[in-house]
Order: structure tokens, then C-alpha cells, then sequence
DNA sequence: GCGTATCGTGCAGGTTCGTGCAGAAACAAG
DNA sequence: CTTGTTTCTGCACGAACCTGCACGATACGC
């Protein structure tokens, strides 16, 4: 990745989180501390940015007020997502759902992963267009508008062709005997069908959802590979799950 | 290889994958770094690309080139947009392009059309997700990231299996006898295709696009239903036109 | 045909740039 | 105050860069 390239992708994800921290930048992008440092001293230097202690803040604090705040509410889903990007190695085929917590996941993915991301989100599609080496793959189908996801006998008929190493799955409920569940039945039957085409299911189960039930079961919790829980979630909830034989990923 | 094919070939990389190493870019070619350097240190003198250690990247980045355009969409976008929009009669079912003109027809359609609309664009889609009696399907493929719409054999096989009444068509060029075009190959090819299945092809023509042309064409000029154009478009370049028979819709 | 000018290319050299590491200084929190 | 973390400074090394020069190819005029 050329440098230029580094700080400019810097300045899109402070944009977009309204904070940064130095350390975690640099273990994502796997260079030294340093360098990392280095780019905030002059990117801060140019005025492009305020540098923190431990990281960087908008320019412009005006703005940087209302994203942090926003960023604050979701703080347990960023987490999640940065759990889940970490997963994603070089050269693999992964399925993204979509959901504001997926897109956390296309967030924390290193700008210049090469890898092929296959979506059913035309959200998430529209994410992916700046990461210049990742090769994406709509699934077509008729446009579900609650959860702004392709859905139908169109997507399905899609999906069954195609294979993937990993599901990044998002879902409304995670119930240690509900199993895995969402609010709408055709969305239910696409995502059991990208589970399905898929070596290893993730689930992204940011705190609000542990522990609740939607109507429509998705698949029961053992097919999952892993849930992806927030290190906050309830100490009662993550012994529910154990119970259940469910493997976890605790995202700090 | 001449020297000038070799540095159109440059930009052309660039305009692709929105970077470029300047070493891996001499392996490629079986020529020294040297080369590659100078072509690199001329093409930036001419403003052409932008020289970064390492490498190079576009004169203006591709992404933030599309968001630039996507705010600002000119008045005369906005009028083409508009005239297209007042075009779709309640039931019918239209494919609507990608590109910030085609934004545009979504935003002026009646907030509570009811109509089915096709579309390969999944910012299109998305933007299309504040009409609730709006049936959306969205064409599966493989992202095009520079147009942000999708492409390739799956698209053209998806394509195939739908039909329109209109189709609302985005092209970078507008030229009386080169006819309609657009600067790349697989997605003229779509756009093409996307013709073929409706019964009525309106191209959107804001202003800068009339009188030039691209390197593909899409169709040639007659086969177009109706070419909506600003009306501030110069008379000569209307003329012209006019000359090869087209009809001309007129946007206020 | 022959010399000359021009151009594109590759190579040698010295320079600049980007990165990582070690140690000292500054900072935040207990 | 103490402790652990973050930051800065200086340094070293390699990669990328620019300059100047030499070589071969092509074009042009004599």
C-alpha cells in the first residue's frame, strides 16, 4: 500500500468514526506504531487533523462532536465489526450481510485486502467500491426495503450459486434456545441459504440482541461457527450461550 | 509498445484500480523502473495523474470524484432528471442507470409512484429505498467500482430474463454520427443489453456529454427512443441532431 | 549513402524518503 | 509518587528517486 494512499485513507476513517486511535490503526494496517504516529504528526501538521493522545480527532471539532456522539451509540457494533474484519484473511471469499453492524465489519476491513466479498446489501456493495483490491458480488433480487437487502426467489436461485469461506450474519435475535432468529420470513430463508453456501457461519451479535427472540428462526444456534459478542455483554447471557455449546469471540 | 500507447495504457490502469505501482508496474512490462518513473514524472507535469512515493494515483480520486459529482449534480442534471421522471406513468415498469444523472430521475419520481423499477446501480437501489410503492429489483454481478453499477455475465444473464417499458439510460457521450458511448467496454455491454429489453430507451443528456464521444458504443443514435437534453444546449449541437433524425425531449 | 539530430531507453551514482528500533521524555491514571 | 503507556528524537537500513551519461533506433538533410 503506497503511503499517500495510507493518509488518505486515515482522514476517510476519521471522517466516518469521528475518532481514531493510533495503536489499533496500526495492528490493522500491520506496520510499526511508529509510522502510524508519524503520518498523525504531519497529517495534523497540514491541519488535516487533530492529534490526541493515543490518536486523532476531526480537524473540525464542530463535526467531530456529533460523529463521536453517534459513534458512542454504537460503539458495541464497531467493536463487533472490528472482531469480524480480523477473521477475513487474504484471498478468501466471504458472504457480508447486511445491517448497520456489517457495515462496521466492511469499515474494519485493511484498505487494501485483496480478498472477494459477495453481498446481497447494495448498501454494503457501495462501501466496498473503496477498497480498490476487493472484488464484489451483488446478489440480485427483488429489494427487501426494511432491511435494504436483495430478497425472493431471484436471490435465492443466485445464491445457490455460489460458495464462500465465511458468512458475516447479522440477525435481530440470539436466544440460547431460540437459536438464531429475525423479524421477517423472507429474509430468514436468505440468510439460512448464504449460511448454507458458506464453510463457517459468524454471527454479529451486538448486546441489545442477546437474549431476545424474533418470529422467524434463521438456523438453530449449534450450526453457527461462532457468535461474535461484545466484551460488555451480560455475564448471565455469555453463560447461557456456554451452556448451549455455542463458540464465542469476544470483541474489545 | 510505443511510448504513448504505453502511457495511455498507464492512465487506463489507473482509471481501473485507482492506483499504481511504479515497480510492479515495469515488471509488467518487461522495462525498467526507470521508464515507468519518467512516463509517471511527465504524466503528473501534465496534470494527467497524481506522483506519490511509489507509485501513482488518479489526478482526482475516483471515489471522492464520484462523491464530488454527486453533490454537486448541476442545475442541468437536476432538469434532465426531472423531464425523465414525469415520463414514468403509475404501473409502468422502468430500469433506471447508474451515474448522478440517473440519481436524479429517482429523486424527482413522485414520492408515492407506484411502479416496479429495475436497476443495476445499488446507490440507485438504496436511493430508491424512500419510495414505499416502488417494487425495486435489483441486477446481480460484479461491481464495477468506477460506476459503481453492476456488470459482467451474471448481470447479462440477469438481464435477459427481465423487460421494460422504458429504460433510462446514463452514457458519457452524445455524438450525432458516433452515437451513444460510454468509456468501458463491459459496461456498454450491459447498458446494451439493458436496451434491448425495454420497449422504450431514453438517454439522459446533461449538457457536457453532447457532441463528444467515448471510446464504446452502446447503441447507435436511432435506436434510442428520445434523447432528453438541457435546454440550454447549444442550437448547433441540437442541430446536429436534429439532422440524424433523433427525437429530442427538451428539459426546463 | 552518410553524418547528424532527436528520442526513448537503461545504467551508475548520489540523494531523498519511508520505515522500524532504541532510548529518553511526556503524559494519564492509580 | 509510581507505574504503565504513549510520544518524540536520533539513528540505521533499504527502497525509491533524480541526474547525468551512454547506447541504439529512427528521422532528416546533405
Amino acid at each position: 500500500m503506497l503511503t499517500a494512499q495510507r493518509r488518505a485513507w486515515i482522514l476517510d476513517v476519521l471522517r466516518r468514526d469521528g475518532q481514531l486511535v493510533a495503536k489499533r490503526l496500526a495492528a490493522q494496517l500491520d506496520l510499526s506504531d511508529d509510522t502510524i504516529r508519524r503520518d498523525l504528526r504531519e497529517l495534523a501538521a497540514e491541519g488535516k487533523l487533530q492529534r490526541v493522545h493515543g490518536g486523532a480527532l476531526p480537524a473540525s471539532p464542530a463535526i467531530a462532536d456529533f460523529s463521536v456522539r453517534r459513534h458512542v451509540a454504537t460503539e458495541g457494533k464497531t467493536a463487533v465489526g472490528r472482531a469480524a474484519a480480523a477473521l477475513v484473511q487474504p484471498g478468501q471469499t466471504v458472504i457480508i450481510d447486511g445491517g448497520t453492524t456489517a457495515q462496521q465489519v466492511v469499515r474494519h476491513l485493511p484498505p487494501d485486502l485483496g480478498a472477494t466479498v459477495i453481498t446481497h446489501s447494495p448498501t454494503i456493495a457501495c462501501e466496498l467500491v473503496s477498497h480498490p483490491s476487493i472484488e464484489v458480488l451483488v446478489i440480485g433480487g427483488r429489494l427487501f426495503k426494511h432491511s435494504i437487502v436483495t430478497c425472493g426467489a431471484i436471490a435465492i436461485e443466485s445464491i445457490l450459486q455460489v460458495s464462500a469461506d465465511a458468512f458475516f450474519m447479522g440477525v435481530t435475535g440470539v436466544h440460547a434456545t431460540a437459536g438464531l432468529t429475525t423479524g421477517d420470513a423472507e429474509e430468514a430463508a436468505v440468510k439460512r441459504a448464504l449460511s448454507h453456501r458458506s464453510a463457517e457461519t459468524y454471527v454479529l451479535a451486538s448486546s441489545e440482541k442477546i437474549g431476545t427472540a424474533s418470529p422467524f428462526t434463521v438456523i438453530p444456534m449449534h450450526e453457527a461457527t461462532a457468535v461474535i459478542i461484545e466484551s460488555s455483554t451480560p455475564d448471565v447471557q455469555v453463560a447461557a450461550l456456554r451452556r448451549e455449546g455455542v463458540e464465542l469471540i469476544r470483541a474489545d
